[in-house]
DNA sequence: GATATCCTGAAAACAGTTTTCAGTTTCAGT
DNA sequence: ACTGAAACTGAAAACTGTTTTCAGGATATC
């Protein structure tokens, strides 16, 4: 899967008559290997301890790639900075947000993507894409 | 209506132990005689219209006290600046987003609320709030 | 292995947001 | 009304995350 992952970035680079260089890489499979939601600071010290000479710069450049290529998403939880994910091909997800500690949590529910569709439709509207974040206090925090 | 978010506002001024001021009030009532989604700098834009004297920060500040009132709610759509809206206790509305010419419609769908609910029972998470943005293309910009 | 092109990282620029501060206004108690 | 304490205002400065710039370095093609 992640080398799925890495050899379609290869391809995007290559298409776009881009270089592959060390660093990008590096930051590439760091990212592939989070499982989390990571601002671009995060995965910049990420990377770091694995390469003291990779500047935030670089890994904002490659986050950017990545978006272009359609192999990770951008998303704005309310906190004030961007992150990103991977995509993953097979289906998408939605967010569950704890706004006490922070966690954030992922569902996948076809009949809401199915209703969204509907109320597009109602509106002449043609559907790219869509966010869906549930706010609110998860099961640690409900009581607190 | 508009009314009675005045006083709702004044009825919040009061209790925290604020002071009613000409500048807030102007804000306030602007706000909400306004449909859209505005941004702080078009709030203040329109604003300064009536009354050039009133700063930027005073609106920020303002827009701030009707979030922390419950009056306001504050988004973040993708374009890098938060977005305010009033608060309709009637009910919840979700957004259709064009990524073309950037209208913002509104609609309101219950059968997804209810499977919101049911999702987040499921994960053992309260929910307060939420958001569900559709993003793609108008019909006005769908061809092109 | 030359060279044109792309990449990198530090630093500067930017944009929106938030804080600071000195002066002003509000309001409760006289 | 007057006064003082507390809150408010607005311009400017500080901050924060993002984006661009630029000079030097790496890459890949011929």
């Amino acid at each position: 899967m992640k080398k799925n992952q890495m050899g379609e970035f290869a391809r995007f680079i290559e298409e776009k008559g881009l270089k592959s260089t060390t660093q990008r890489d590096e930051i590439v499979n760091a990212f592939f290997n989070l499982r989390e939601h990571v601002s671009i600071e995060e995965l910049h010290h990420k990377v770091q301890k694995k390469n003291p000479k990779i500047g935030y710069t670089t890994v904002y450049r490659t986050l950017k790639l990545l978006t272009e290529s359609g192999l990770a998403y951008e998303r704005q939880f309310g906190d004030g900075q961007a992150r990103y994910e991977p995509v993953t091909t097979e289906e998408h997800h939605d967010h569950l947000i704890c706004l006490k500690c922070g966690a954030i949590m992922e569902f996948e529910n076809r009949k809401i993507e199915k209703l969204q569709e509907e109320v597009a439709k109602e509106h002449g509207f043609e559907v790219k894409n869509h966010k869906l974040e549930l706010y609110g206090y998860c099961k640690k925090c409900k009581g607190k």
